[in-house]
DNA sequence: AATTGGTCTTGACAGGTGTCAAGAATGAAT
DNA sequence: ATTCATTCTTGACACCTGTCAAGACCAATT
């Protein structure tokens, strides 16, 4: 009665160590190991919980159920991973350093947390068969968009030109080799590093290429 | 020992209508539905059966397993829907009329196949998990690249310039922008198919801005 | 020391999975 | 009419799945 609606769960913990949310995410980021691994539709439950430090069981603890753990994983690491390229952004003066900058990460991106990505990938894809992934999925990608967005607008500021699409388009651009430099970095052919710094060296300046026209009186 | 190595199938029915291949293919179009239905990995064989004229266990007589099934489909699929681009290149004779013969059967493609698309979607998404399936995917994307790259070339003859980039790039950059407005489109989002139109007519000609030097004494 | 309540484990349940062997059904060949 | 190979169905198998209830464990409180 007194109490609100949502009920809470403790801050402290009792076991274990640090609060409930720390061992929600240290549950998630284990999680994360395996889905990586073998992908949204091969990975089980016990499987995520043997490559753990919990039981199959504790799941239901934390989470409702395999939908919500997983969701939950991949927004947990796309948050993550889209503050890194905030920095690039910041503390990039020209607009050479941007490219270069980005490129850098985008090479990082795909070498180091390659199966981090094509996890995403692969619930981007479920998203259009099941229903309850779609919102979340949606949030994940207009974020991506946007933090593209900070990127070829920031270059055009610093280039002294405006970006010749919009915000949409660039985005799925970049995305589309993003995905195939993956995939054949993944299926290990080689110079999927050297393309894909090709392509931003190639592709960022050229949707950029429109001069800023000067309102003057 | 007097026969082949790769034991054939008798190419001419006992039971059922048309040859064993036919009746294969026909197995596996019923599959497709199913497969565009609930994605790879939600399909089971019992479920494919069910919504065909055929029981669960026949699946094994045409196909040695599930993904040999699964990939059949998709390719099946995939090589009538490059095909029906083909057309569109050899039929248009201006380079306004290959953008939007282009665009319309984007746009078709989009919305009549969407279930159709987002099996292959998911497929290549899998792709990244699964090794068998690799090979596979990659032909079809180089099938799919060769297509995309016959369109720009053929337009940039059209108009008289040449492409600015390589066929990788610009199958990409078209693939990227067509899951998008899948996705958009299968999620219910209005304005897809404008959207996709707007692209297309932006980016085609974008990329063959550069006029053909004319290699004079 | 006893109690309490959050945390986690265990074990079971009901249902679904791919696979395959055994044989039924079918139609052509003899 | 009988034989025969092909085609398809049936039923079973071993295994795996998400879920959840029952209770064990344990730190903090009284």
């Amino acid at each position: 009665m007194a109490s609100t609606e949502s009920q809470q769960k403790p801050a402290r913990s009792r076991r274990g160590t640090g609060s409930y949310d720390e061992r929600r995410i240290k549950l998630a980021e284990s999680a994360l190991q395996t889905l990586g691994e073998l992908g949204y539709a091969r990975t089980s439950l016990r499987e995520i919980a043997a490559n753990s430090e919990f039981s199959h069981g504790v799941v239901h603890y934390y989470f409702r159920d395999k939908t919500e753990l997983i969701v939950f994983c991949v927004k947990h690491y796309k948050t993550q991973c889209m503050h890194r390229y905030d920095s690039v952004v910041e503390e990039s003066t020209t607009a050479e350093n941007l490219l270069t900058g980005f490129a850098d990460k985008l090479v990082q991106t795909l070498t180091e947390e390659s199966s981090m990505h094509r996890l995403w990938y692969d619930l981007r894809s479920q998203s259009m068969f099941q229903e309850v992934l779609r919102e979340d999925v949606y949030d994940i990608d207009r974020g991506l968009e946007d933090m593209i967005w900070r990127v070829v607008s920031q270059y055009a500021d610093l280039a002294g030109n405006r970006p010749l699409v919009e915000s949409r388009a660039a985005y799925t651009m970049f995305d589309g080799i993003f995905e195939s430099a993956l995939r054949d970095h993944i299926a290990g052919r080689a110079g999927a590093v050297e393309w894909i710094r090709k392509q931003i060296a190639t592709l960022i300046p050229a949707l950029c290429s429109q001069p800023v026209e000067t309102e003057s009186a």
